[in-house]
RNA sequence: UCAGAGGGUCGGGUGGCCGCGAGGUGCAAACUUCGAGGAAAGUCCGGGCUCCAUUGAAGCAGGAUGCCGGAUAACGUCCGGCGAGGUGGAUGUGAAAAUCUACCUUAGGGAAAGUGCCACAGAGAGUAGACCGCCUUGGUUUCAAGGUAAGGGUGAAAGGGUGUGGUAAGAGCGCACCGCUGGUUUGGCAACAAAGCAGGCAAGGUAAACCCCAUCCGGAGCAAGACCAAAUAGGGAUGGCAUUUGGCGGGCUUUAACGUCGCCAUCCGGGUAGGUCGCUAAAGACGACGGGCAACCGCCGCCUUAGAUGAAUGGUCACCGCUCAGUAAUGAGUACAGAACCCGGCUUAUAGACCCUCUGAUAUA
RNA sequence: CGGGGUGUAGCUCAGUAUGGUCAGAGUUCUCGCCUUGGAAGUGAGAUGUCAGAGGUUCAAACCCUCUUGCCCCGA
């Protein structure tokens, strides 16, 4: 445990749309796994070796500004148990929630992320 | 006790583990304090605040409001009253009308300032009108001329209503009551109400049709705006002189004042990415007392209560509440919904719980 | 956050300036005729809570108020 919290003091965040789109971008070399309650995208940082940003999205379609939030705190904490450990070093991550997100269990949420992370590592 | 209507209040709690944002202490590590709503929503109104150089005066255009009085910083909001309409009850009656009372609703100025519209049906739809009917005269079989708005029929609406006199038949043609209009008196701050007088039936509806009248309104909005400042383009800022004429500068016009367009001197910055401020103590919340029918106001005490910026205020587990189902064990559910400059309202969404008033049913006394 | 537009047949749109006869056109669909059969053509028919609720009016797709869905624009 402490050699992960020596390696990632804290997750960077992704936080303009150039950012979003450019780890979202299909032709490049980004991948992603899809789950029945979330998808995760990841490629491979431009010019930086080492640290790991990640960035949330809820898109209106899945709800109101409740459910929105919900959502992504619930994909924010994901991300902070398990990416620290799973995810590769030097690679941006984007999770994008879907309709079952908010409501689902937290456990099956868990379990599919850990899945996906491990998929795309 | 149950059901319904109206109004008001609240709208889960405790603990463990792991986290987030802001402030404070500290060199740091860390510790500590605080951290969504009644609607934060819709953006439908009204303000504060900021900029538009100045936002002065008069008018036009445009927009909004619209019974009266009060509250308020202001409002299209709120409170009280008036008129109108509806429902229930009582009096009254053969039945009604009418009167009184309780509750609810109400965008409710002006239709004798003017213009427009009132489809279809109907004889006629707004300076009335003769289809049927009724009456008179002529002819006397059909019918023709005239009078007539009582009756029928059409329509949402047929040009006061009921009764009586009158008449060839009728008609405000006369009269009584009701309605209407005008002015008077009384009560009321007023809207308006009541009383009695006169007129003599003219004046249909529609202004959420144009319009008229009264009152109010400059525009844009914190992505306002101010400051620090990589880049890029171009000059920019300050001071002095001149400011006769002219041009430009509010949605438009006129007018008053002003700014700028000119010349000279001095100085060096400029302001996009990014960052900082604006940014939360305020028409503030709570409580007592006093004034007021009330909205609300005054005074005293006490308290400080989010401030993010791809956007914190959470995730998860356990227990307890509450509701429903079930004899029980137990199971299911626990709403609407997330601040973004800040206030006052309106509108819309909302599981469930509690309180007050009224109505009905049942039970008991 | 602020500003603006729009919703009518399954689809694309008229109709709203001035409320009434009027809810209509093209396309689609159904059934005939034509053809050996199909397409095209031709004749007849079907199709609507005028986005929802309330109000004004004798009368509302149209006027007024509120709600709701979709679309566009500004930095």
């Amino acid at each position: 445990m402490s050699e992960t919290t020596q390696t990632f003091h804290k997750l960077g965040r992704l936080r303009t749309r150039p950012e979003f789109l450019f780890v979202a971008n299909r032709n490049g070399r980004s991948k992603y796994a899809a789950h029945p309650t979330l998808i995760v995208q990841m490629r491979k940082h431009a010019t930086r070796e080492t640290g790991i940003n990640c960035g949330f999205t809820a898109t209106k379609k899945i709800g109101n500004a409740v459910v929105r939030n919900r959502a992504k705190r619930r994909l924010r904490e994901c991300a902070r148990s398990y990416l620290s450990h799973l995810g590769q070093d030097g690679h941006d991550y984007v999770f994008i929630a879907r309709q079952t997100t908010a409501t689902c269990d937290w456990q099956t949420l868990c379990d599919q992320t850990q899945k996906a992370l491990l998929r795309l590592k």
